[in-house]
DNA sequence: CAGGAATACTTGCCGATACAAATACTATAC
DNA sequence: GTATAGTATTTGTATCGGCAAGTATTCCTG
């Protein structure tokens, strides 16, 4: 039995549980988005846009709310829904009750675009990532990232 | 008992399990950067070169092996030692048997800028991701890890 | 031991993203 | 209803990191 010491040093477990992570998750985003790439001529992040407008309510979401659904920064998403907007898969739209305000939807060829992505991206997920799991280990690992998310800017 | 359906759309237990591991990825790695530059002047990468060389057998590292030990390209490397080393932390010296090679070493100033901030970064990593887990749920998710990596190439 | 392939590393160049300042509009206070 | 504060987004600027090409050195083959 292992045993931990108590305030020093990472423990090998832990240190393969926190390692383990940044690797597996370097690991797989990098493939991903390296398929998106090479398949769709899409980074992961305008894949996780063009996903994010298809399954919002009415298929619409202002520049702040799509920010913070693809974790990134409002700059950072201004700039991305310029690439997409150039490329004619988005188009944003003056919001007419609070005219500060930008709504952005997916243009007809913009949900081509995503369809074929997805039909990839989805085999791709499963066979880097899903499939290594059984249904009850992708219900424990669902759960560990609810304890680790609402509490991440806890101390 | 919740049905995914064969081949088609993720389903929600799938989905928590994928997206969770990005988004707790993202944040918590944001975080522990965020502290790490605010603190101690270091961005993850860089702590991690300077944890990377002080756990080497001889204190030492050719460039490759270091690029390779913290999931950066050679170049990106590269130019992260330049900026170590321009601050005082590391020193590159001539590989005597290899002539092509360099060594990379902490220098006093860089082992002692790491102590320093690997007693923050542990407390970090604990607070925000090792304490949400009993011992068991860390060996879970360290053998998960080595599931998803070296199969990460494979289809 | 020459000549070509392979290896270790760096450099030129570029794309992606962040932070802070600027802009445009809205809400609030009086 | 004007002044002030607040919010939504973009733009200016800088940094980080990647790929591909360049340089220096070693290895391999005959």
């Amino acid at each position: 039995m292992q045993q931990i010491p108590v305030n020093s040093i990472l423990a090998s477990v832990e240190l393969a549980a926190w390692r383990g992570l940044l690797r597996a998750h370097s690991a797989v985003v990098h493939e991903l988005d390296t398929e998106l790439r090479t398949l769709h001529d899409l980074s992961l992040h305008e894949y996780e846009v063009l996903l994010t407008l298809a399954e919002a309510p009415d298929g619409k979401l202002r520049m702040t709310e799509l920010a913070a659904a693809v974790l990134l920064s409002q700059s950072g998403l201004t700039r991305l829904v310029d690439r997409l907007a150039d490329a004619g898969s988005i188009e944003r739209a003056r919001c007419e009750d609070d005219r500060r305000g930008l709504n952005a939807t997916l243009t007809r060829s913009g949900r081509k675009r995503l369809a074929e992505a997805r039909a990839t991206h989805r085999v791709g997920v499963r066979a880097r990532f899903l499939d290594h799991f059984d249904e009850a280990e992708l219900r424990a690992l669902a759960g560990f990232w609810e304890r680790v998310l609402p509490g991440a800017t806890a101390e």
